[in-house]
DNA sequence: GCCAACGTTGGC
DNA sequence: GCCAACGTTGGC
């Protein structure tokens, strides 16, 4: 018996790690998660095929920026084990690793953010974990709110301008 | 930039 | 194991 997909919210701010910047490598280790609850997540929860919203936080507009999906479930974040990385833990123990990681892989930018207001306001939306424990940077997504969410996404209007490539 | 909500740390 | 102090997140 195959495993029903499920669904997930993984927040991103945008100068850091943007949709875009997923879409043009196609494939990314999502690390640096240092959140027990999370972190279970992503060791325990989170399996390949699964759907994930990509969500811009800490930017304005805050909202989800487009789609990914799951192409490999959680495994060690040896993120955690490099001195020199941002998100360096010298606790975690590489033969017993205490975060973890799974790899995401593109599939779509919105044509404009769904800003988080908007989410609000959708009937069927208001008890997303979301507004609930506005914190947790990986979080459950019911297969209700996900439809939703696509609707929603379908019936937005495309930008007025193209979005032009940030220059780097 | 403010500040509320939440998570973590550490003294006891 | 309690809880105050502190740090971080993230909407506004």
């Amino acid at each position: 018996m195959t495993r029903e997909q499920n669904y997930w919210l993984m927040k991103s701010e945008p100068d850091v790690f943007s949709i875009q910047d997923l879409s043009a490598c196609r494939v990314t280790g999502w690390d640096g998660v240092r959140n027990y609850q999370a972190r279970n997540y992503l060791r325990d929860g989170i399996k390949v095929g699964d759907g994930v919203l990509f969500y811009y936080s800490n930017t304005r507009p805050s909202g989800i920026a487009g789609l990914a999906e799951v192409v490999r479930s959680g495994y060690p974040d040896d993120t955690a084990f490099d001195p020199n990385d941002l998100h360096f833990d010298p606790k975690s123990d590489p033969a017993k690793p205490t975060w973890y990681r799974v790899d995401l892989k593109f599939v779509k930018a919105f044509p404009s953010v769904i800003p988080i207001q908007a989410l609000r306001k959708t009937p069927g939306l208001q008890k997303m974990v979301l507004f609930r424990n506005g914190r947790l940077s990986v979080q459950p997504v019911s297969k209700k709110e996900w439809e939703i969410i696509l609707r929603l996404c379908g019936k937005r209007k495309n930008p007025t301008a193209p979005k032009p490539e940030s220059p780097r």
